[in-house]
DNA sequence: GCATTGATACCAACCGGTCGGTATGTCCGC
DNA sequence: GCGGACATACCGACCGGTTGGTATCAATGC
């Protein structure tokens, strides 16, 4: 291993391990061990476990944006193609096995919201930024139908709400079947919101 | 504090500890501590804490159900009114702070899912057990108005994901407002579903 | 062209405290 | 007087975090 990388070692590692068993559960010391590092570097890259945290939320969303960049999914003419392509994406995203495809900052936020503010609030700006592109499509969308009786913001938060939603019974059950089933139902929903406004 | 009722009040500190905190960061000794008994008693009553999550799911699920029970949601003449309600009712009991709305259930199985199979187990069995009721009402709506295209079962568990996505939405921003809007929106899907079918 | 310097990256050993769990007792209703 | 319901005291392992130190680097002076 090469100098300089423990940094980025670490987080990738915490984004595995804390997607799998949780912020809580997952110890400073496993974590040294699976990055191949020592504690020392841990805490020579961050002041305490909660930064660690805030930097793994942050990196995990770099990681999302980059595949929902190259996914194509604002590639169509029509916004409402574009809203309707995010929620493809997510669903083919649900493959192989649960912390491979759930969300380490839903994941995070459950257990932490009350306890560590800062990395609540982490949480929080991390989905806020995600769902930023989506609630303009969402807004673009519903300006060349003119729909209205909700807001964008409402409409992308609710799309996360199900995507977490999703994940949570994809957890309970041992696999993303009922998750993709609710994504198609997700789907559905947006559509009526809008086609029933075509002409 | 009399004798016989400490399995009580340990299970009743779980759920609000577990609900605020998560499973992995409520510690033995603290339950202890909250419900005003010595870990003797803890571990006279659970042989592990793991035991003492599953139960504490299974009385948080009999609590919830108690709740739905008393709402009087299943007293309408047409099933599509009481699919409604019961949405409706999970719409009013987002009031408080978080941890006193939010789900035993999807916050624990959310750390545990791949560390405890008996514990996830429990939970997929206390969602399955609380969708019952509403899946039946979701059969008799659809059998009533011809609908198809998707089964009782699968929009169920989409009602289900988008409570508990609620719930992980509320976490992340503090309050229930996102989730109460989450709510409204599959409220207006279910709507949208059957209505078209009217005559 | 090469020694000096200061900063950064990293390491091994260790700290007090807390973790889940146990061993052994005591008390009380039947 | 006996069994279930607790209490007390304790255990080894592990927790997040700290310590003092070393290896490696780029920049500087000469």
């Amino acid at each position: 291993m090469s100098r300089g990388e423990a940094r980025q070692r670490l987080l990738d590692a915490a984004i595995g391990q804390i997607r799998a068993r949780g912020y809580a559960a997952t110890s400073v010391d496993e974590l040294c061990t699976a990055a191949g590092v020592t504690k020392g570097a841990f805490f020579h890259h961050f002041r305490t476990k909660e930064d660690l945290g805030i930097a793994a939320a942050a990196r995990f969303i770099e990681w999302l944006d980059g595949i929902f960049a190259r996914s194509g999914w604002r590639d169509h003419a029509d916004p409402l193609d574009r809203v309707l392509a995010y929620i493809d994406v997510r669903i083919r995203l649900l493959r192989g096995d649960v912390p491979h495809f759930t969300c380490l900052i839903g994941t995070m936020v459950q257990e932490v919201h009350a306890t560590h503010p800062a990395l609540r609030t982490a949480c929080e700006a991390g989905i806020r930024d995600h769902l930023a592109p989506l609630q303009e499509e969402i807004a673009a969308a519903m300006a060349a139908r003119g729909v209205t009786g909700f807001t964008p913001g409402s409409l992308a938060q609710h799309v996360m709400a199900v995507i977490q939603g999703a994940f949570v019974l994809a957890k309970a059950e041992g696999g993303p079947e009922a998750a993709a089933e609710s994504l198609r139902h997700l789907r559905r929903y947006v559509a009526m919101l809008f086609r029933e406004h075509d002409a």
